[in-house]
DNA sequence: AGGCCTGTCTACCAGTTGGTAAGTCTCTGG
DNA sequence: CCAGAGACTTACCAACTGGTAGACAGGCCT
């Protein structure tokens, strides 16, 4: 029959419940009728809810480290930073269930939060070591790089994800709207950190 | 007995709990026995568990406006942003579940991110005169007032409450670091906003 | 052919959920 | 003194949750 494809069906299909309605608000059957079988297919393929939430963080999380580390691969200084917003762009606007997981996992910490961490910590530990060159360069202006690391990617994800947000101060979520917005972070943060 | 204390007490609770378990999380069965109190008492005071947590955004987001405009109120220039910011810092480490909910609400969207952005509109006008006039004198550089207030709402709002993130970078989420992050956090913004 | 593994199904279950119905108690006003 | 409103309770329920047990079909290897 269609072999194990039906996992990967799984998967694609979790990623996005989870990542957009979230992980108590997804149930199994939810998720089976969806995908037109039945829930003891799913069990079957990954055992339990929580498994498959970790395999859900582990395609996901995976994924976007490497498409991040990709955007960074061989470049330096700013345009390094501009090419690796570009890719989050790219996804939160393609896949927004991928970041959105991302939300969920923190949301949810324990144990799942540090499968994350441990996912994401080369990514994590490649953007340092890029921040403290650039700072002894003279590229960027000196402070804990942690700490800026933290202001970025907040800063990022929010104005990238946060949808509500965004309608707050008036901005509807449209592909235009999204350029826009990209282009003033990059200004945001080209000011912030240089 | 205690007359209408035990809904102030059921107000506060929902508040802690929906802040930092969230919504689909947190069960009227462990409300009410962490209460102390049958959850048929609830429902009393709230008609449902929909009612009790719009009530909840009233109260928290309610009180979290009043606080952000008071420490901007009669400040000008970058010392009204700093006023603000520290504020949201202090209510970030006392009540964590107040920004949380906030958090949880726009995570929900829907009807109740409504009800937040309504609650929230008088700050976010003011905030938003308040960029204007400043990119007017000079003190603030040019762009669109909306995307500057997204971009700095995302980025002290992650500062503040993602305890996750923080801890991906090595920072554990103790008042001493969380005086180091404001101040770095402040020196992040007053890179970029003026 | 026959045993076995894989993938999917039906049947079922115990626990939890939000919510309804109807009672009990106590205080208060006429 | 008693009617009734307010505050809170017990008793109950239908729906849904994640998960187990076991059957059945088909392909593969011997």
């Amino acid at each position: 029959m269609a072999g194990s494809d039906t996992r990967e069906r799984i998967l694609d299909a979790a990623l996005d419940a989870f990542g957009t309605r979230g992980f108590d608000t997804t149930s199994l059957d939810d998720l089976a009728e969806h995908l037109g079988v039945r829930k003891q297919t799913i069990l079957y393929h990954f055992g339990s809810k929580h498994d498959l939430f970790m395999a859900t963080i582990d395609a996901a999380v995976g994924e976007l480290g490497v498409a991040m580390i990709e955007a960074g691969r061989g470049r330096t200084g700013w345009s390094a930073v501009e090419s690796v917003v570009n890719t989050v762009f790219r996804i939160a606007v393609r896949e927004p269930a991928r970041l959105g997981l991302l939300r969920e996992t923190t949301r949810l910490g324990g144990e799942w939060a540090d499968r994350m961490r441990e996912s994401l910590a080369p990514v994590i530990e490649k953007a340092r070591l890029f921040l403290t060159l650039e700072m002894r360069r003279g590229n960027m202006r000196q402070t804990d790089p942690n700490l800026v690391l933290v202001s970025a990617y907040s800063t990022v994800m929010g104005v990238a994800t946060e949808v509500e947000v965004l309608r707050a101060v008036g901005i509807e979520p449209t592909l235009r709207e999204a350029v826009k917005r990209r282009r003033e972070l990059l200004r945001f943060l080209e000011a912030a950190l240089r």
